[in-house]
RNA sequence: GGGUCAGUCGUCCAGCCUGGUCAGGACGCCACCCUUACACGGUGGAGGUCGCCGGUUCGAAUCCGGCCUGACCCA
């Protein structure tokens, strides 16, 4: 098993790596390893001490067919043909359950406060027919007085309202299904659910308690590994005691800053939902041991030593004696919940009292939390909870909640629908970096469908920057130092500032996609606008031209590299590393782009952005024409006529326009339009 | 049953917080163009009454209410 995981570990890794995911690969834990089954058995034992662990019966979810215990976790809704039967407890009284076996641990009957029918018996008590004893009758409002007869039983147990019931009530335990998952009765004897359901019917309708029983559909919890109905046992678990706590796990939540903001709710809507302790009990054959026996005498647990740990109970025994003098001790067999552990993440990479304190306070709390929403309830909030009850604090500053990566039709992922895509065929195909395009393609919070047309995509942008960067290493490698005055220099250099803006304010709240967006929407308009107006004077050997458009590449290059890490930094290795570029441009020099640094946020000269944004739209304009004209883009015209209120702006930039659009003249007609408008070219 | 999110061109998705050039991008489709970075390209075009019904407003995809549908979490 140990070399299995290893296997999958390296797999992931070698995929991770491929994929250019930056990380300190020294910092990585494995959960089976001695170190984190130490911290997490220390965690165990530290709450001990502090008085938060305890063990009690308690009812737990049981899968009869794997005969395991569940958690809730593992359940889900599925609905299922079932029988509802009415069954007669008195003359005045009629319940209906799709549960007849369970009239042996029947501790009540509730009905609806509101409901008529029933009022005369609330606090009377009624016979359970076959079995004889009396229980008593109550009232609560989760009884729907629409349902069946109105009147139901509580057993102990037969779903989740019965649990509820059985401690608001503090009603009697019958225990009826044993820790087996089969039903145990001094008349039935041993039976599986279904045997004794059937059983119980028959000697129903013999007796005539039995009044009808219809086909129905409802839906019911099933274990989601092999859709069997859950049932209840009765066991002993370990509890962590926190319902106390609630409100401080609020206050700890408001304290995290959640992006994107409103996962925050469905985090304290857990919280408030919290009505039981936190069980850590698991009966699996896999996971951390609980660091302890019980006394083959007295029962009573013994817990290991911190400085003991690891240990695994079934092959070490105790260091001491048991209180009441016996030695023998047998071990703990259930292991702890996974999240036990899994909430201990930033304490694990703190090295949580190893002795380090230095790397530990560095280290905890930590600033960043990325993962996905499906485990809000369960890694986020018990990551809070023990960072609290071990540190006092939150265990990180911001947590930034994803999506999933969904299958083409945006259905979840799942072996069992042989829907699963694995990303290495397409890495072969489009490369790592335009299968990180598609990655970075969801808003913040959403999940994501995989598109490989969007893959496609990716690709193509980078097939685009390739280029371009062949086309600056050709024409624009060699030039001086120059003064920015020509209009539209000046105005590709504040949409620059203006993505540089866009792009940090959307990186700072972890938004990548939108932050990718603005920068796309720059690149694009740098290659297919910028470059097209300015390749006759970088031909001609303008420095003013080939230093903006270095500026440019090099900005786009660190703003692109955090999505398409592995073409960025080929290309700034060709064009910019070891070369005088950099200090050209006034730059410093980096030995990769990923070391570069973010760019620097500039503020935006709107006056030269507007006034580049008219010329733009004017080259624009003329050009859409001459291709509407079927007149070739590179043929010189003689004029243009436009309307515009911009005669001014424009007129100035003659000689930009001229070069960018290959015309002579322009003349303008009298209506001046509150725009660019082209009315007429001439040849 | 409760909570959260989503519902926008054939498809995938921006825009909605901060109402009025916001109806936008990409893919697909159509037309034209092999212009010295790129045909794995370029320039244009067609295509949506922004889920439905009300309300607020001079004006709503955008705000408010209700409803429908889907996903996820919880019960």
């Amino acid at each position: 098993m140990k070399e299995e995981i290893k296997d999958y570990n390296q797999d992931y890794i070698r995929l991770f790596r491929e994929l250019g995911v930056s990380a300190d690969w020294s910092l990585l834990y494995e959960t089976i390893s001695d170190r984190v089954q130490r911290i997490s058995q220390l965690s165990f034992l530290e709450l001990v001490s502090q008085g938060r662990v305890y063990r009690k019966l308690g009812p737990v979810l049981f899968c009869p067919k794997e005969r395991t215990t569940v958690s809730q976790m593992e359940l889900k809704d599925k609905v299922l043909k079932s029988k509802l039967y009415r069954i007669k407890f008195s003359e005045k009284l009629v319940i209906v359950t799709t549960r007849p076996e369970l009239l042996p641990a029947c501790v009540a009957v509730f009905v609806n406060p509101a409901d008529g029918r029933y009022t005369g018996l609330v606090g009377s008590t009624v016979k359970v027919p076959l079995f004889g004893y009396e229980v008593k009758v109550y009232e609560d409002s989760r009884v729907d007085p629409t349902y069946g007869t109105g009147a139901v039983m509580c057993c102990t147990f037969g779903d989740q309202t019965d649990i509820e019931w059985f401690r608001a009530y503090n009603l009697e335990l019958r225990t009826i299904i044993q820790p087996n998952g089969r039903l145990l009765h001094p008349v039935y004897g041993e039976l599986t659910i279904p045997d004794a359901r059937e059983k119980i019917v028959s000697d129903l309708r013999a007796s005539g308690a039995l009044l009808s029983e219809a086909n129905i559909e409802h839906a019911v919890n099933v274990h989601e590994r092999c859709d069997t109905e859950i049932e209840f046992v009765v066991r002993k678990q370990w509890y962590i005691r926190y319902l106390d706590l609630k409100d401080k796990f609020l206050e700890l939540g408001r304290q995290v800053h959640w992006y994107p903001p409103h996962m925050r709710i469905r985090y304290e809507n857990w919280v408030r939902g919290l009505q039981w302790d936190w069980n850590i009990s698991r009966q699996r054959f896999f996971g951390v041991y609980f660091p302890l026996w019980y006394c083959a005498n007295c029962e009573e647990p013994l817990f290991a030593n911190p400085d003991e740990l690891p240990v695994n109970p079934f092959s070490a025994q105790p260091s001491r004696a048991c209180q009441c003098g016996s030695s023998e001790f047998y071990p703990e067999s259930d292991v702890m919940d996974t999240w036990a552990t899994s909430s201990l993440t930033p304490l694990i990479n703190a090295k949580w009292k190893e002795g380090d304190e230095h790397w530990e306070s560095k280290i905890f709390p930590m600033s960043f939390r990325a993962q996905a929403h499906d485990i809000i309830s369960f890694w986020a909030f018990t990551t809070i909870a023990k960072s609290f009850l071990h540190k006092g604090s939150i265990p990180w500053r911001d947590i930034m909640i994803s999506g999933h990566g969904l299958d083409p039709r945006g259905q979840p992922m799942h072996k069992s629908k042989g829907n699963v895509m694995l990303p290495d065929p397409f890495i072969s195909k489009y490369g790592a970096d335009a299968l990180r395009y598609w990655a970075s393609s969801s808003t913040l919070g959403e999940d994501n469908s995989f598109q490989e047309k969007e893959v496609v995509a990716g690709s193509r942008l980078i097939n685009k920057l390739w280029n371009l960067a062949r086309y600056a290493e050709i024409g624009s490698s060699e030039f001086k130092p120059t003064e920015i005055t020509n209009v539209v220099d000046k105005w590709i250099i504040q949409r620059l500032n203006l993505t540089i803006q866009k792009a940090t304010k959307n990186f700072d709240s972890y938004d990548y996609y939108k932050a990718r967006l603005a920068v796309e929407e720059f690149f694009w308009t740098f290659a297919d606008d910028y470059i097209e107006f300015v390749k006759d004077r970088v031909y001609g050997g303008d420095d003013a031209a080939k230093q903006t458009i270095n500026r440019a590449i090099y900005a786009i290059l660190r703003l692109l590299a955090p999505f398409i890490p592995y073409v960025t930094e080929e290309i700034y290795q060709e064009l910019f590393a070891h070369k005088a570029k950099l200090s050209k441009i006034g730059e410093a020099e980096a030995s990769s782009v990923h070391l570069t640094g973010w760019p620097s946020v500039a503020e935006v000269n709107q006056a030269e952005l507007e006034r580049g944004e008219i010329v733009a739209k004017t080259i624009r304009e003329i050009r859409k024409l001459k291709h509407e004209s079927r007149i070739p883009l590179n043929e010189v015209i003689e004029s243009a006529t436009l309307s515009s209120s911009y005669r001014e702006s424009i007129s100035e930039s003659l000689e930009v326009i001229k070069s960018a659009i290959k015309v002579k003249r322009l003349e303008f007609t009298d209506h001046a339009a509150n725009d660019v408008i082209v009315v007429s070219i001439s040849r």
